[in-house]
RNA sequence: GCUCUCGUAGUUCAACGGAUAGAACAGUCCCGUCCUAAGGGAUUGAUGUGGGUUCAAUUCCUGCCGAGGGCACCA
């Protein structure tokens, strides 16, 4: 998009949905119409004389302008315009859509916050691969991304699995941190099912639950450290297939204290006491806000006070311009309260504190809950996904190291892109063949996609083809080529408006129309005049897939 | 009850107030290929409902109907 001044009205250039309007267009006459007392037509007609009387009637790049519809002027570019982008593509290649907007900034973004002792289910993945993606979206704006994970190591959850591990532990056969996880998973579900039906096991959980936070038990010791490093373990393994590396791994253990301190400071102007528990009456400064428990009456932190630990605590550790959380819709409320005693504490670091919600995984028959132990975890999709790409390509001429590698990166592609190509504050209803589809709208669609390209121009330079982007005799400029070049405009919108399915949306579009081009034209063809100019393009598509599904978090194989 | 989201083809999703509402899957029908058929082409099919604002509404406001989240000691 681009913008025009005419007379001091600025005039926003903006993409027709149909390129038979034009490669700009602008609806300017139609706002003005009334204004200047005019037919939209006659006023759109007096502005495109202004325009060509401006510029004269040969422009560099502008081929055409017209008057159409009921006062739309649209403007058509020449292929010039196009080939120059393919150059300027290869040129950049790795850096063929950046910007430097957000240069100078430094914004930590917070996601995936699984917890020790429960389950990595598929609401992490879906955590993860947003904000892996948002990440990667903002460190193209030349933000300076600090990636954060926040993990919950104390409180009810740990309990409750304990309770279970004290009288049923971990069996001698399960001896990796994925397994042994898994079964801690299954013990905090138990767990939570004894708290919620048996008065003296819900009595002994509260008690565990102290000692934890106090460290007061020798035993209780033991096994809380086992079960905390083993999931930990656990889930870095996942991270590492998903592609995420952490710059800091923040845990409600450390920030507690903090948090309480921030709470007792103020006490009395913030917070009060109520039925013998600290809460924050939200409400009396916000009608919408309501009161939420800061320090229970057993005088444990909850989760909002940690939440305030976390805060101060980001913002100790780095000097940020801004501090991006992301977690499941159902959070957004109690973050709003959290929020509002922070602006009412540290106005300068709410300022700086922004929410974004995403929506979450459900079944098709309701909510996934780890507390009843009905989750899909992200350990056992990811291998599923994978043992069906696997076995797929088992008739591939592949080394088996690389079916493997091949197989994890194609179901990752899969997992990520169904998550991402939907905007993400609404929820997912899960199925599994749609979650690891590989045909059309999908991840592996686009990764294939980049494979052709790839062993095209193998092929290509084999019959002696030279890429070159010179824009031969009677070229007609494709489809491909207009949209190639708004691949940086895209990812723009994309980080002003947290966006990542802009991203997904635009390749699967410069996918189908470069598939669709392969699919009528010979690009490799040594008899061809054209072939080089096409082999420039192809190649120029490549480096858009790639560095968009980067964007994605997704890998772009060389072959599949 | 209060409050916040959201209702688009059979299904899962798009659409920065604009032109003929885009895809994918499923269905029906073509193309075994020459550069990887995880592909391409054709075809059927949708804005919950009643008002309002606007030259123009899927988009903004509002009534109703329907779905989901949140509303004090979980996170």
């Amino acid at each position: 998009m681009g913008t025009l001044l005419i007379d001091g009205d600025q005039i926003i250039l903006e993409h027709p949905t149909e390129f038979t309007h034009g490669d700009y267009s602008t609806n300017i006459a139609l706002t003005l119409a009334k204004r200047e007392k005019t037919n939209p037509r006659d006023l759109a007609q007096k502005i495109v004389e202004m325009i060509k009387q401006a510029h004269g009637d040969h422009h560099e790049y502008v081929s055409d302008i017209e008057v159409a519809g009921a006062g739309f002027i649209n403007f058509y570019l020449k292929p010039k315009f196009f080939s120059e982008t393919v150059a300027h593509v290869l040129e950049n290649e790795k850096d063929f859509g950046k910007n430097k907007i957000l240069s100078g900034k430094k914004i930590m973004f917070e996601y995936t916050q699984p917890n020790p002792f429960k389950p990595f289910h598929i609401g992490h993945l879906m955590s993860n691969a947003i904000g892996e993606s948002l990440s990667r979206i903002f460190e193209w704006s030349g933000t300076h991304v600090v990636r954060a994970n926040y993990q919950g190591d104390v409180g009810p959850h740990v309990a409750k699995a304990i309770y279970i591990l004290l009288r049923e532990p971990v069996s001698k056969e399960l001896y990796t941190p994925s397994q042994q996880a898994t079964y801690i998973g299954e013990c905090y579900a138990k767990g939570s099912q004894a708290y919620d039906d048996d008065v003296e096991a819900k009595k002994e959980i509260d008690e565990i639950n102290r000692k934890v936070y106090e460290k007061s038990d020798a035993k209780i010791n033991e096994i809380y450290d086992w079960g905390r490093r083993v999931t930990l373990e656990a889930f870095e393994e996942i991270y590492k297939m998903l592609g995420t590396n952490f710059d800091y791994y923040f845990f409600e253990s450390e920030v507690a204290k903090l948090g309480e301190k921030i709470v007792e400071e103020h006490i009395g102007e913030i917070f009060e006491t109520s039925d013998g528990a600290t809460v924050f009456k939200a409400e009396k400064f916000d009608p919408k806000l309501h009161t939420r428990v800061f320090i229970n009456s057993k005088g444990l932190p909850t989760y909002e006070t940690k939440e305030l630990g976390l805060t101060k605590t980001k913002f100790e550790k780095e000097k940020l311009d801004l501090s991006v959380v992301t977690t499941a819709v159902e959070q957004a409320e109690y973050m709003k309260v959290v929020e509002k005693a922070v602006s009412l504490m540290y106005p300068e670091i709410a300022q700086k504190m922004k929410h974004i919600t995403h929506g979450m995984m459900r079944f098709a028959t309701g909510k996934m809950s780890s507390r009843k132990g009905n989750v899909v975890t992200g350990e056992s999709l990811l291998s599923d996904s994978r043992a069906v790409i696997f076995e797929k390509i088992q008739d591939r001429e592949f080394e088996e190291h690389e079916k493997e590698h091949l197989a994890q990166v194609v179901g990752v592609a899969a997992l990520k892109y169904s998550i991402l190509r939907q905007a993400i504050g609404g929820d997912i209803i899960y199925d599994f063949e749609k979650s690891i589809s590989f045909e059309g709208d999908s991840g592996p669609y686009l990764q294939y996609t980049y494979t052709r390209i790839q062993s095209l121009l193998k092929k290509g330079i084999d019959r002696g083809i030279i890429p070159n982007t010179t824009l031969p005799e009677g070229w007609v400029t494709t489809d491909v080529e207009k949209i190639l070049y708004r691949f940086p405009e895209m990812n723009e919108r994309a980080f002003k408006e947290y966006a990542p399915h802009y991203v997904a949306t635009y390749l699967i579009e410069l996918a189908r129309a470069f598939s669709t081009w392969y699919g009528n034209t010979k690009i490799a063809d040594e008899n061809d005049l054209h072939s080089p100019y096409k082999m420039a393009l192809t190649e120029a598509v490549g480096v858009a897939l790639r560095n968009g599904l980067w964007l994605l978090g997704i890998e772009a194989p060389h072959k599949m």
